[in-house]
DNA sequence: AAGCTGACTCGCT
DNA sequence: GAGCGAGCCAGCT
């Protein structure tokens, strides 16, 4: 099960993620500049666990299926904005404000 | 090679 | 705002 070159692009882009700021998965596709939102789910379920994850969340703002508790510790821990239940895109958005 | 799958999105109701 | 359907893309069977 070793990571494909799309999938090593894929996590090498999340690790640059500074603390604090998120992406959302259609964000890191576009990027990129291959793939889709779906192919980049695909890759974090599978090699995710070595970057931080927890800062791809998707388009409105909730974070990856499956880990929400876990992901919003985490991303209040490094003072992104959360918005109750949800990250505030607008402006936790890498790049973003 | 055709079909199925999912840490997804977007437009429409 | 919540549901739903259709589109999307790499990877696996």
């Amino acid at each position: 099960m070793l990571p494909s070159p799309f999938a090593e692009r894929v996590l090498d882009l999340v690790d640059t993620i500074p603390p604090g700021r998120v992406l959302a998965y259609s964000d890191v596709a576009a990027m990129l500049g291959e793939g889709g939102p779906r192919a980049v789910g695909t890759v974090m379920a599978r090699f995710g666990s070595g970057v931080p994850w927890h800062r791809v969340v998707r388009a409105d703002g909730r974070p990856a299926a499956g880990h929400e508790q876990e992901a919003l510790r985490r991303l209040e821990a490094e003072g992104a904005v959360l918005r109750g239940t949800r990250v505030d895109m607008a402006r936790s958005r890498w790049g973003g404000r």
